[in-house]
DNA sequence: GATGCATTCAAACGTTTGTTTTAAGCCGAA
DNA sequence: TTCGGCTTAAAACAAACGTTTGAATGCATC
């Protein structure tokens, strides 16, 4: 077996077993029994658990993060100001669209579990490969919506995250529960999603008083 | 220390590191140092890690789980049929008011890693604990939009749950983000939360095609 | 004061963890 | 064939894990 065969087996492997358990929970002799390598080829080719780890994530989240970013360009491209459903679609669709094919469920929910874990050897990485996303989007969406201040703006990113999260975590479980009826066809959730996020984003602000400012005191 | 004491320090030490690392990450041995009580009061007391951690979840989500159930009934009693936000609201107020006491927002954090980490043992139990709940204000909900189709209910209350859940678990990083942007008064999140969750919950319909059912070939 | 139960304690149990080491295998170049 | 590099292999490392044990406590009751 080469070296990028080696490489690949582990990195689908650290997928599988992150989306199933989580990083605490992963353990290096599931992982390399699961790909079939020795013990030591992960600290071979990765140097250490976590490494494996955040390679396993980069492999997947740079393209995301990139198409992301570039169908927003080309939408703002387009000449008029985009909808806010639009700039909401260009967020979700990519991730929601890899939901969808067959190992890309899986990285999906290695997503939502690295997201929700939020391990501390994880936080610099993850801000440092998502803060120009969060920026940029964010920059896009108050121009959507130029009555919002901005606290507002970054609370309804951070419901679409926390609903996008838990959407890419626990689609199983929804199916589970409704026994079949949520998924009407292939982009039933995208469609969901975006429909309740575009309604909640629209909204109009939440706190009126921005006279005062602070109610110290 | 009394038997009494000694449990509720477990408990409370429990709380703080399933909030911080969640149950994977957590060991015994610092929940019992955490606590000041010996290694093995854990087993005499409780039996297991597992149960402790049931036991820590339950003194919590038990009275917020009544508080639900019990303003829903005192909502639908008033009279007219509820508004979609006033039960919204009793869904999230309780959890969400907890989670500005101060000890409240570290059992808040905690509900949010075990409902992200979602454990296989505790799948049961949360099953088990959730369901009426999620049943009777999956009613409340259908109630106040006939026109949506139960599945599409659901989704909705997925997201909800969804961005409830990121909220409890990561504030503080909305915190840091926005610098102090955020948190104009006290129930701020609380009322972020709701004007958003509103109005996604009150979307029309996102799959209009309800006339054919399946569309399988 | 002695008895008996509930609780605490230190110590050890056997596993499993991430990581390291050292030797073996492979394979093209000289 | 012999060498030198990458890559793999098995074994061992110390540390930490959840759990169990048996003796030492505290403390109320007789």
């Amino acid at each position: 077996m080469s070296a990028d065969q080696t490489r690949k087996a582990i990195l689908d492997a650290t997928e599988e077993l992150l989306a199933h358990e989580g990083f605490a929970a992963m353990s290096l002799r599931a992982l390399t029994s699961t790909a079939g390598v020795n013990l030591a080829a992960v600290h071979y080719h990765f140097g250490s658990k976590e490494e494996v780890t955040k390679s396993a994530l980069a492999r997947r989240i740079a393209p995301i993060n990139e198409q992301r970013l570039q169908q927003l360009d080309e939408l703002e491209a387009a000449g008029q100001p985009p909808a806010l459903r639009d700039v909401l679609r260009t967020f979700l669709a990519p991730v929601l669209m890899l939901a969808q094919t067959d190992d890309g469920s899986r990285a999906c929910r290695m997503f939502g579990r690295l997201l929700a874990e939020h391990p501390s050897f994880l936080r610099p990485w993850l801000t440092e490969h998502f803060r120009p996303v969060l920026q940029r989007f964010g920059q896009a969406f108050a121009q959507t919506k130029p009555d919002l201040p901005t606290s507002e703006i970054l609370w309804r990113l951070h419901f679409v995250v926390g609903a996008m999260t838990h959407t890419l975590l626990h689609a199983e479980l929804l199916h589970a529960v409704t026994e079949g009826m949520c998924e009407a066809d292939e982009d039933g959730p995208l469609e969901q999603l975006l429909t309740f996020c575009a309604n909640g984003f629209a909204a109009a602000p939440a706190a009126p008083r921005s006279t005062g400012g602070d109610t110290s005191s």
